[in-house]
DNA sequence: TTATGTGCAAACTCTTTGCATTACC
DNA sequence: GGTAATGCAAAGAGTTTGCACATAA
């Protein structure tokens, strides 16, 4: 059991336990979608997870994703992000919040997270006399390897 | 002559330069679409702005105003941001950037800037090899009215 | 057993596109 | 007069919903 497998299964614990906490019922399906996510190195459209599911198990059905990532968006599992002229990209919270940076190129999303942000942005709040509960700070522009 | 009709002069002024720049056509849509951005005071979706203008043009097709927010915004006269499951807003640039503190609640968007958080992402960008070109800083949580 | 979850298809919303007509230059 | 812009309707994309059936508790 390596390192990752047992970060899954702390997810998966998670998923049961909200899922037992609403009276709901575990499925297949919201593990899989959950695993999906789990194993992407970026954000994924409703769309690709569907096909990346689909690979496991042909009979799935896109909205039964489009469900799912409502209902593990309003249970905080995960996040959603969109920019531009593109729909909703999700992906697993992993706990600690980061930020964006977005590059309009090659869409690659990198994530970062800058305390002083952070302490900034409550600096900021705070002044307006704003109830800050998140927030969302996208940086656009090329990446390094774009550059080039 | 008030100092208001003032400025939508220079905007009205600003779209027939780059009307003419690239030598497209000056048109009353045009000029309406804008006109009702400028007297906003929040920002508006598509179907906002397209009844707006209706009241003045009843003749007006909801595809000229996507048509006309595209090319505002291609030539950076207007600027959008879509945030939740709500779909794209727009503003008219009005020079100098700024970000949005959005409350949940009732919606209200209200702009900021801060000098030390525009300072901090060319930092933030530079130390990660990003070449910066904009961003979008969205704070959410409970504007002061709400809170009461 | 019984309520929830699923898959499918239809419906819906938002946005874009093709085309004939209008209007600007 | 020639080209771009418009309005309309139809088409597209993305997402949601209704319903019968399957399945977890």
């Amino acid at each position: 059991m390596n390192a990752n497998a047992k970060d899954l299964d702390l997810y998966l614990e998670e998923l049961k336990s909200i899922v037992k906490k609403r009276g709901l019922k575990y499925s297949l399906q919201r593990e899989q979608i959950l695993k999906v996510l789990f194993n992407a190195q970026k954000h994924l459209t409703p769309e690709e997870i569907y096909n990346e599911v689909k690979k496991e198990n042909s009979t799935i059905g896109l909205a039964t994703v489009y469900r799912t990532l409502s209902f593990l968006e309003r249970e905080e599992m995960v996040s959603s992000i969109s920019f531009g002229s593109e729909g909703k990209k999700y992906e697993l919270n992993r706990g600690e919040h980061h930020d964006h940076m977005i590059c309009i190129k090659c869409g690659k999303i990198i994530e970062f997270f800058d305390e002083e942000l952070e302490r900034l942005q409550e600096e900021i709040a705070k002044k307006n006399s704003f109830k800050l509960i998140t927030h969302q700070m996208n940086m656009y522009g090329v990446c390094k390897e774009c550059q080039e």
